[in-house]
DNA sequence: CGAGTTTGACCAGCGC
DNA sequence: GCGCTGGTCAAACTCG
């Protein structure tokens, strides 16, 4: 197949193996309605090239938490957030310290990250940049570079699945597929267990790109859409039937739920353009509760640049300048 | 007819 | 080693 080309343009791959699953009972513990974004995993979002965006038939979804998995499991509570932000600092700190220098966690990071015990500093080690660090080379084997994830039969036997970065927020939502900008082909569904709602699974139609998302239901709370992504795509969205690509940041930040705080939420790719916030305030209607708003800081008017990380990620366009 | 979805089967990883 | 579960494949099917 043809998905085979480095499937990693930025070179940021950073595996995680372990258990990644969603912390469950957080949803309610935490404030309704709260955004959680660590520096990194807004960080790792952008490399996704996320463009969040609900669908416009719906009326409106909150994007209830968001969750880098891999450091979830790391931090001690990273979702314990609800204006604790600083409780998860140390960890979200030292994420942002072992990609700051990067910026994208692509680059530099180094092992020191005392939140981030051996589980993630093994398999997410710092230097990946150039060869993931977990990829044992009896895996993809196939054909050198050949992304992580064979989608092939090739990979079936012998093979062990790699794990990419992955993320997941839970929105409220009364769609289970939420617009993205990006394109998805279902392959396939399964129930999932203590679960009465199925689990699907989503991959980018793009063949080159081997970014993968599931979608589930919240068994807890039916109107909660769990989404996980998994990789980072080497192309850009197609763009929005509105027209004009946002980013789901912009969204977040539009709806006062996300603050864009130095280094922390801005990325290359799904940088956030102030020029479309108002439309986009106007159109997403985005609700924020007045505790959320009072909850959260400023936003930093200023976003910082990262030429270095725009690397190939980002062509030249889609730069904000 | 091509693209996307459905669905049963298969496989790998993990816990016991 | 075995069984369970999640993840993926791929043929069949649906839709535009």
């Amino acid at each position: 197949m043809e998905d085979k080309e480095g499937a990693d343009p930025g070179g940021t791959e950073f595996t995680s193996d372990s258990s990644w699953s969603l912390p469950s009972g957080p949803v309610d513990s935490v404030s309704d309605g709260v955004n959680y974004f660590f520096d990194r995993e807004s960080s790792i979002l952008s490399e996704f090239g996320w463009n969040l965006h609900p669908v416009d038939h719906q009326s409106h979804h909150d994007i209830e938490r968001f969750a880098e998995l891999d450091r979830a499991e790391s931090c001690s509570r990273p979702l314990d957030l609800a204006g604790n932000f600083s409780a998860s600092q140390s960890c979200a700190a030292s994420a942002a310290a072992a990609g700051s220098g990067g910026g994208g966690g692509s680059s530099s990071g180094t092992a020191s990250n005392p939140g981030l015990s051996a589980d993630v500093s093994t398999s997410n080690n710092p230097s990946v940049s150039s060869s993931s660090s977990e990829d044992p080379p009896e895996k993809s084997t196939g054909s050198g570079g050949k992304p992580p994830e064979i989608p092939s039969k090739a990979r079936k036997k012998g093979q062990k699945r790699i794990r990419q970065p992955r993320f997941a927020f839970m929105t409220k939502s009364e769609v289970d597929h939420l617009e993205d900008g990006y394109r998805w082909r279902k392959y396939g569904q399964k129930a999932v267990k203590n679960s009465p709602f199925p689990r699907s699974y989503y991959r980018c139609t793009n063949s080159k790109c081997t970014v993968k998302k599931r979608v589930e239901r919240s068994s807890d709370d039916p109107a909660i859409v769990i989404t996980t992504y998994e990789g980072q795509h080497c192309h850009h969205s197609v763009g929005f039937p509105r027209g004009g690509l946002i980013s789901h940041e912009a969204a977040a930040f539009a709806a006062g739920q996300f603050t864009p705080t130095v280094s922390q939420f801005y990325y290359p790719g799904v940088q956030l353009n102030r020029e479309i916030l108002p439309s986009i305030t106007q159109s997403q209607q985005v609700p924020i509760s007045a505790a959320e708003s009072r909850s959260l800081p400023e936003p930093t008017p200023q976003l910082p640049t990262d030429e270095g990380l725009l690397g190939d990620m980002v062509p030249p366009g889609m730069r904000n300048r």
